[in-house]
DNA sequence: CAGTATCCAGACCGATACTG
DNA sequence: CAGTATCGGTCTGGATACTG
């Protein structure tokens, strides 16, 4: 059975925006890097316990979803869900922010 | 003299809000609660060595500035910067994601 | 290829006490 | 009242090895 959460935002960022990583993995997804072995190759530093350890929270926060394609070998894919596009995008725009404020100041 | 960062997003985001504290410790800014004394008395568990801690580090991100009124008994206040505010909305803007998506599902 | 288990060094938070 | 110093328990990420 599926276990997933709708806890309040401010745990929901702490758990999962605090996460080294977890923004990596939903820009990747978002970038079209589907899959946890192109995921570890792209990011380095990044292993496949903490991958993993990400990939299983943002299942649980309805921010990726996870599809498996019974083939040999094993395929696996994340996507991001309504919910994580849209969190995604608004992660996203505060790079426009960062722009916005700082970077006009440099000359 | 002032020390400030313009780091990646990406980073900013970990550091800031993966510190526990910090989020509330904005949302009370916001709210109008502006004394560190104020706060450490309003959020339960917190305690000043951490509440500097956040307020240092949301300093030198410039999502904060630190007001000193050179009186006795000393008075020193917070605020949200631009940026902050800009900050801080999204947030909130999040904060809504999760209603839209989750909560009308619930009957 | 996907995912889990183990071990370990380092970071962080909370409690407490103290200085300006 | 604002802010710093210290100590200890806990959590977590990184390295590595292993299973399905």
């Amino acid at each position: 059975m599926e276990k997933t959460e709708t806890p309040s935002v401010k745990r929901m960022m702490e758990d999962v925006v605090g996460c080294k990583w977890s923004l990596s993995v939903i820009d990747m997804v978002q970038r079209g890097v589907n899959r946890p072995g192109a995921m570890v190759r792209e990011e380095d530093g990044l292993t496949t316990k903490v991958l993993n350890q990400r990939l299983s929270k943002l299942k649980r926060y309805r921010i990726l979803e996870r599809t498996v394609y019974p083939e040999v070998p094993p395929r696996v894919e994340y996507h991001l869900t309504e919910f994580g596009e849209a969190f995604a995008q608004i992660i996203t725009r505060i790079n426009d922010l960062q722009g916005r404020y700082f970077d006009e100041s440099r000359t």
